[in-house]
DNA sequence: AAGGCAAAAAGTGCATGCAGTTGCCTGTGG
DNA sequence: CCACAGGCAACTGCATGCACTTTTTGCCTT
């Protein structure tokens, strides 16, 4: 190895070829289909081929990348079919979250959910589309920890991450922006209730409003979207 | 290399590896906690180093093995946290199994969960544990399969490998037998009836009762168990 | 005898090398 | 002009080697 390595901070080279990778395709800098040359990648992140043939296996093993033996490896590609029972499963997986965090969540957690969410509001009012996704991704986050259920947390995060690429641009429809706040707004009244079932299907529908949007715009834009530099959604 | 390789058939090395030490974890002849030496797994598998590493790698992203960065691989340890996160986790994905499959299982698929669920019923009154066992995998992986969503299906059975190791024996409770039985058919006939709701709160009651079974027989289990040869469970 | 320390042993992490495979490219026959 | 076979370049898969880190061991000190 010569250098110090780049781009990445801790962990071992492997490691950081995960997340340098990972990170690629799961913002769509890398899309699906896509070869992932091992040589290319060894001499892009300037490490021996080793550590990248290790991180294609572990980012095949967690679904992002496909790997055909002999053949390479290529970014994930996703079947119309699988995405959308990703995003199926996604509505599924954030009723379970919400559900959980009406019932678990603590004292301290709802009151910082509340407070967030309320912030936000003004946000809306002002157009900040890319202020909004921060504030909207930090509220699914807490709604995913406040389940206090490690493995529901691990499931979705994961597929939250499988989906993130599909997602994009979907905050352009008009209106979305308000329409989201309300629906967050369901959920955090039924939450606060502690009303496990309506924080549920509050969240449900929720996702569900946004997986159409974005399962439209994703359609169009498997086969070979334009390469937009568009911040990741607003759910 | 040597020879051709003995043990598994199929697939490249990688992945022959990955197979045969994730098995051997969630059969649970290899033990949480038990240390995972890359030389002496090569040996014992006679490849080298490369190919072992590879496969704990991707074990590790699938979690069933636990990567210390130089301080070699254990097999996963589960906290007792973790394991109840798990087991809740399971039942909410086996009532989203349930609900989908009541709504959607095309008539062969509900004819045939039918059939086998009633061929087992002669299982109990014999007694016959081992195969009752596997009449049981049998109708929860129809019921993951009839959900038709490829992502759930993925969590679940991912899912249901990594409780493997702690579900084992837990049939060993008197008359549990008869009570899975029953509990099998408040699922089938909820789902021939196409009540989504019936069904996916029978099967998550249902997995909560084996959830219990396993995990006061895991907990005592986890530190130091006896490597029993049992089968693996009769949920 | 217990504790500490240093050197050796063991083991991991990555680079490199070689064999085998795939796919392309070219040249030849139809 | 097209079909196809042979050869070549590119790339994957695995083994091996070396550097570095952790752990163990045995000796020395107190």
């Amino acid at each position: 190895m010569s250098g110090k390595r780049s781009l990445v901070r801790s962990g071992t080279t492997v490691d950081q070829m995960v997340r340098a990778i990972g990170d690629r395709i799961v913002t769509g800098f890398l899309r699906p289909g896509e070869k992932l040359d091992e040589t290319s990648l060894a001499a892009r992140f300037d490490v021996s081929r080793t550590p990248v043939r290790e991180a294609l296996g572990q980012l095949s093993a967690m679904g992002l990348v496909e790997r055909r033996p002999n053949r390479g490896a290529i970014v994930a590609v996703v079947t119309q079919e699988h995405l959308a029972s990703m995003f199926e499963s996604m509505a599924e997986l954030e009723a379970i979250c919400a559900r959980f965090s009406a019932e678990r969540m603590t004292s301290g957690e709802r009151r910082l959910l509340e407070i967030e969410h309320q912030a936000s509001a003004r946000l809306v009012q002002l157009g900040a589309e890319e202020d909004y996704e921060y504030f909207n991704t930090e509220f699914h986050t807490r709604l995913y920890r406040g389940a206090h259920n490690t493995h529901v947390y691990e499931m979705t995060t994961m597929t939250r991450s499988r989906l993130a690429p599909f997602r994009r641009a979907q905050f352009m429809l008009p209106g979305r922006l308000a329409k989201s706040w309300q629906e967050h707004d369901a959920i955090v009244t039924a939450i606060m209730r502690g009303d496990g079932n309506a924080a549920g299907k509050a969240a449900k529908d929720h996702v569900s409003i946004v997986s159409e949007a974005s399962a439209v715009f994703a359609l169009g834009e498997q086969p070979k979207g334009a390469r937009t530099t568009m911040p990741v959604t607003a759910s």
